[in-house]
DNA sequence: ATGTCAATCGAGCGTTCGCTCTATTTTTGC
DNA sequence: GCAAAAATAGAGCGAACGCTCGATTGACAT
């Protein structure tokens, strides 16, 4: 049983209304964060099918159900909204993958293994939110896309760091490309941007993840052999 | 010196003119060929900067220099525009993978290491042009979508048939992920998609190129030692 | 019942959009 | 050198945009 239902956008809404008290004029917190959630959700849906700017206030108040002025209540420019969303993703980036489980976090093989898994989960739990933050950085205004560019930074670091802790270890086998930490990203983003694609193929959550998983140990670890295929009807036989 | 000025726009333009001639109502194809060049680079320009929704035909007029009236000589709606530029790119995709030569269609490994060293250059020569397809695909009308999906589905299959010939010689160790064809897509993408990042960190191309084949090799390959890295600057030492 | 204030609505404002169309300039054929 | 044809310009059209604001509703304390 994956997530049925979209996640906790309802917590999300709530840590929107928290950090966007001044621009939010509704005062009773419960509503707010159910209209939130509504508009929210809308907005994703809107803007994932045509994108951002193509989305008119018109358009939103339609899906929502919520009037013009109504809408207005909750953000006071439609670039706010986009970096009310935006702020959102980068904050479950750096709660979900900043603390690793101590048992973990003591071998970096293990380290980047979690990481690649509960970065791709993160995605999958919150992939509208994603989509939105990649498709649509280029159209943020300046200060928002220094914002997504810094937690694209983060999580690479978080990739970076532990690939050069391997390394120090003794543990990459020589012949390990410098920018394969670079390279781990995009691995992960496709779960999102192309999920359309993994959905008609029947690629489930677990075989995509562990399929990644698979590629990278295979790219750093010395013995080919380490990465187990104890999960048979994922790979070639 | 890897190219300097933005590749064959001009060749690109000419081919555009051809497949387009009849909604493009100027008659001298060198005036065609010319102005269309200057319109696409202006375009491409705007549209990856913003976004091409967010592109008004106005900026499109001041920045290419043509009035309102001259762009309408060469498109009849702004998502014809759209559609040629895509168009463009697909046909550039087939032309370019479609015909590996001799001696590399026989080894599928060496066919693999060409395809992907070629997919790469290509997006890399006409990277605007990729940028834009990947980033707009989701804003194209119902038939341009389509022919983006056929795109993007058959430059996988060039993939997963060579891994499938690969697979059927007994040239794949096991445990390889079934889904890996579809993966190095992503691996290649993200040279154009991010290519700001690896300019910041003094990537050169031949050095994704050369990585982007050893994290492959390395997921594939029966023995890791195979993927010769003879280019000691590139990989971890 | 009534007064108060938060919450909601949607018509309307000025602007800009995609697109057209006529007037004008430039090129071409003789 | 001059019509005819091709190429170019940019003001103008209706529609749709982001956004505002006064009117209206609903909830609750007194």
């Amino acid at each position: 049983m994956e997530t049925e239902k979209p996640f906790d956008h309802e917590a999300l809404c709530r840590s929107m209304l928290e950090h966007n008290s001044e621009t939010i004029s509704i005062r009773n917190p419960e509503i707010a964060i159910k209209k939130l959630t509504v508009i929210i959700d809308a907005a994703l849906r809107l803007s994932n099918k045509k994108g951002f700017q193509a989305m008119s206030l018109r358009d939103l108040s339609k899906e929502s159900g919520v009037s013009m002025g109504g809408l207005y209540a909750y953000f006071d420019t439609k670039t706010t909204l986009l970096g009310m969303i935006l702020g959102e993703v980068t904050r479950a980036v750096e709660r979900e993958l900043s603390n690793p489980p101590q048992e973990v976090a003591q071998d970096p093989i293990a380290h980047l293994n979690w990481l690649i898994e509960h970065h791709i989960r993160l995605t999958d739990k919150m992939s509208p939110w994603f989509i939105f933050a990649f498709m649509e950085a280029k159209s943020f205004p300046l200060a928002e896309r220094r914002i997504a560019t810094q937690s694209e930074e983060l999580t690479e670091r978080y990739f970076s760091d532990v690939c050069e802790r391997a390394h120090r270890q003794g543990l990459l086998r020589p012949g390990v490309p410098q920018i394969l930490p670079m390279l781990i990203k995009p691995l992960i983003q496709d779960w999102y941007v192309k999920r359309p694609k993994y959905r008609r193929r029947g690629i489930s959550l677990r075989t995509y993840i562990v399929s990644v998983q698979a590629i990278v140990m295979a790219a750093i670890l010395p013995n080919a052999e380490a990465l187990a295929p104890d999960h048979l009807e994922v790979f070639y036989d």
